[in-house]
DNA sequence: CGACAACATGCAAGAACGTGCACAAACGAG
DNA sequence: CTCGTTTGTGCACGTTCTTGCATGTTGTCG
């Protein structure tokens, strides 16, 4: 048996039944346990299947969902979202748009403030279910899965009627050279409206997000006004545009 | 049996029951309690469930009102919600308003249909993150957080622009005489304007819904097309209106 | 307070894994 | 045809992962 046709088989074996075991595939095919490894981590690698202790699963359940980001550095998002909910008062109308982070800061936002909150991000509406002195409205619209928001047409047509005292402006690239970025054409557009929206533009991010630069651009660095960091790495560069820096 | 099947076997039968006890799972994996325990430590640790002495429960505390509706009865809704989702058919475009029931039904539908789903809860379009074959869209508009759901003008243009297939409609009361009714008067209206745009009306309750009457009137009981009930709580007197009923 | 169940922790056995290497078959160039 | 190269495979080795058990600790209930 030639090694494609017995990767098409296992192919076939993970879409029929969703997963496959090393040991059953061998003893099937009649080859080693390390064959049939390296015809796994071959699989892997082309996207077909993802490799698990024992075997390995179809890649759907939720890998890079918003949950797991969740969940990841949650102790410096918390601290990121405290430094950044100080920057809130009372009255104000804030847009916040998806990200982990920024999930973060709407938990984080202290409850006896008056607030209207604005957000593309059903999870955020959600979070903020049981503050009753928050005024909180959803931008609608097409539902984008992997970024956890409503994009396209029919959220930025609501956008585009509202103003607010403050945007708090999810994940994406920070650099002093090329500005704000973000990695996809349909969120950029929404975000460009909220950034156009807003008296100020506010980014808590982590240091990974300092430096690096995505396809789509949104502003120029000097467009920030509050950037929330964490401390040391090499914020000192965004002073020279008059943002206000909080290292945490 | 893999781990992680383990893992997302533990997950469900959380999701359905709202509990789960060590000793059940030891014995019905055929693990030790050890295993199990590290199992929950891990589910936990991702936020999926809380442990508790003897077992774990769903992650409710923090979100309020919702998670304790979404929690109880969490087993007749799980019930509920696979008997409804039975009603999908491929390809089907689904109104889904706000309600744990609701919510349930969303987390039960098949993933591996083409849907579009269409909702004023902010809750539902998150619990469908994953679901990479549905289609998700989100009324927008003033969220109402006692309902879990965006009310109002803004969300009712929404609608009025979609039709679907089947209006599941959420927590309401049910009367052979006087109709389905709604307990708010925004609720009511998106409600009205849900069912004047939907082909079928499919309503799932649970038994103390049934022959209660809250003040604003959606529709007549000859409207409904499929009731989804429990067992045994006096649903025959709804033949008369030649609804097709769906006991559990 | 005492009995007992549930728990955390450390440890060991076995399974699964990755890596490096050797061998055989297939292949192309001379 | 012969030689060197490439590719696929199996084996040996050490490593990592999972699991169950033994230990001591903590929590629950009478």
């Amino acid at each position: 048996m030639l090694t494609e046709e017995r990767l098409d088989a296992i192919r076939r074996m993970l879409d029929d039944h969703g997963k496959v075991l090393a040991n059953d595939l061998a003893a099937q095919f009649g080859v080693s346990d390390d064959t049939i490894r390296r015809d796994l981590r071959e699989l892997a690698r082309l996207g077909h299947c993802r490799r698990v202790y024992g075997g390995a699963l179809l890649p759907a359940p939720d890998i890079g969902t918003l949950a797991v980001r969740t969940s990841d550095q949650a102790d410096i998002k918390a601290r990121l979202a405290r430094a950044t909910t100080a920057l809130v008062r009372d009255g104000q109308t804030l847009y916040i748009d998806a990200g982990s982070t920024n999930l973060a800061i709407a938990k984080a936002l202290p409850k006896d403030m008056r607030l209207t909150v604005v957000t593309n991000a059903p999870a955020i509406a959600t979070a903020l279910s049981d503050n009753p002195k928050h005024t909180i409205i959803v931008l609608g619209g097409l539902y984008d899965q992997s970024k956890g928001a409503c994009l396209g047409a029919q959220t930025i047509r609501e956008a585009t009627n509202i103003f607010a005292d403050m945007f708090i402006l999810g994940a994406c690239g920070v650099d002093t050279e090329l500005g704000v970025t973000a990695l996809d054409a349909g969120e950029a557009e929404i975000k460009r409206v909220m950034i156009a929206q807003s008296s100020l533009l506010v980014i808590a991010a982590t240091t990974d997000k300092l430096g690096t630069v995505a396809p789509f651009k949104l502003a120029d660095a000097a467009r920030i006004d509050h950037l929330v960091v964490e401390d040391g790495a090499g914020i000192e560069a965004y002073r020279q545009f008059d943002i206000e820096l909080h290292p945490i």
